[in-house]
DNA sequence: TATTTGAATGGACGATCGTCCATTGTCAAG
DNA sequence: CTTGACAATGGACGATCGTCCATTCAAATA
């Protein structure tokens, strides 16, 4: 009997995908325990329980496997943020909220996920590779940022008020995430959280009624 | 006739000092153009035109090297920082201010110390030494910032507002160094200073008179 | 001037690096 | 069941890594 072309990955193709998968999730957790230098084809390699042609095989190199590491760390960004968007109000204040705590929440913001955006980034001026998705990142999320002050401001995005507001927001949750790189014993995420929308707070006029809603959610 | 002890080196002391200072210099240069993993000990020993021998004549180990050029790193921000600080009238807010602009400033926040800030940091799960360096540099860092809002508000140094006042304006600073690492070329510095100055003010109270201070400062 | 000191040299060393490929083993098609 | 496809293996390869040390040579001392 003619079978329908089954959909679902057969066994051959479940098992590479597992394998790409595999020096993928060994080459991050290396990076997070050992840095960079740490992430070598025999660590990689060992970590995974792979044998050794398996980056040359998937990656063709280590480099190109570094790289795919480095996109699937943005990628992970992202699906959380829109998450946590997806689930808050439409309101720009609201929305404001939500992007702050993806970005400090437990799943973008842990001690093994900051080793590895940091190692990255260390990196970036060698690979530029690695500083596009750093940049990626970040140009996405100063976009989300810009349009909404400009919502919740009521004027245009390129107006200087819209701009700094996006730039010192953006700038105080990255020095969070450094603050949380380095003291990551001591940090207080709900700290960070009050301190970041405290600030907001502070350069937005008192009738967009953002202090409010700050106010509300601090816990 | 018996001559005094010369107090300045002597020729053989004055060549060694010359070419201990060569090797960090090579070092810092390398990082900051092509990473740390671009600092192998062929490669700085060609920058620094001495021999292959001279880095565990002058350091034991590549990795002591390292550490020393992070050092040095950490010495050259704190004496920019106490030059501006010692610049500036003995006031709360103009000391903020110094500060604010000591870390901005183009001897600290540049191309090449930020490309190497970040190297240094990107490796320091891996090499703990280099933590130190960056942690110390935050430890008084933060200090002078606690002791400097303590007195602009009158409180005492581990109250909440202090506290608060100083960790968003260490996360501010920090973001803006993200900022110009990732985007040098696009980078305004006077925005940035700006944007910082902004943000401090609006969780002040209006009494503390610093608005009106950093406005004028405003360039 | 003769001797001692130690800064500086540069090649040798074994370890490890990333890449490549001949071979193996297993799944899917014929 | 046989055969072709291909995921997976693991050792070989030259290059480069960091360390070490026998040697050189100029400066300081006697």
């Amino acid at each position: 009997m003619e079978q329908i072309q089954t959909p679902e990955p057969n066994k051959r193709a479940k098992s590479k995908a597992r394998s790409h998968q595999a020096l993928i999730d060994a080459t991050l957790e290396i990076i997070a325990e050992e840095g960079i230098g740490g992430a070598s084809v025999s660590r990689i390699v060992e970590k995974s329980g792979l044998s050794r042609g398996m980056i040359h095989l998937h990656f063709e190199t280590k480099e190109k496997l570094l790289v795919e590491a480095a996109r699937s760390m943005a990628d992970d960004y992202y699906r959380n943020l829109f998450e946590f968007i997806d689930a808050a109000p439409d309101l720009p204040a609201q929305r404001l909220i939500a992007m702050i705590d993806a970005d400090l929440g437990e799943s973008s913001l842990n001690a093994k996920t900051i080793a590895i955006w940091f190692a990255f980034r260390g990196a970036a001026r060698a690979h530029n590779e690695f500083a596009r998705y750093s940049d990626t990142r970040d140009r996405r999320l100063r976009d989300l940022f810009t349009a909404t002050f400009a919502e919740l401001l009521g004027n245009s995005a390129d107006t200087p008020e819209v701009i700094d507001a996006a730039n010192g927001t953006i700038a105080l949750m990255e020095g969070m995430w450094a603050d949380y790189f380095l003291h990551s014993g001591a940090f207080d995420r709900d700290a960070a959280r009050r301190v970041v929308l405290h600030f907001i707070a502070g350069v937005l006029p008192e009738s967009v009624g953002f202090r409010r809603i700050a106010a509300q959610s601090i816990r």
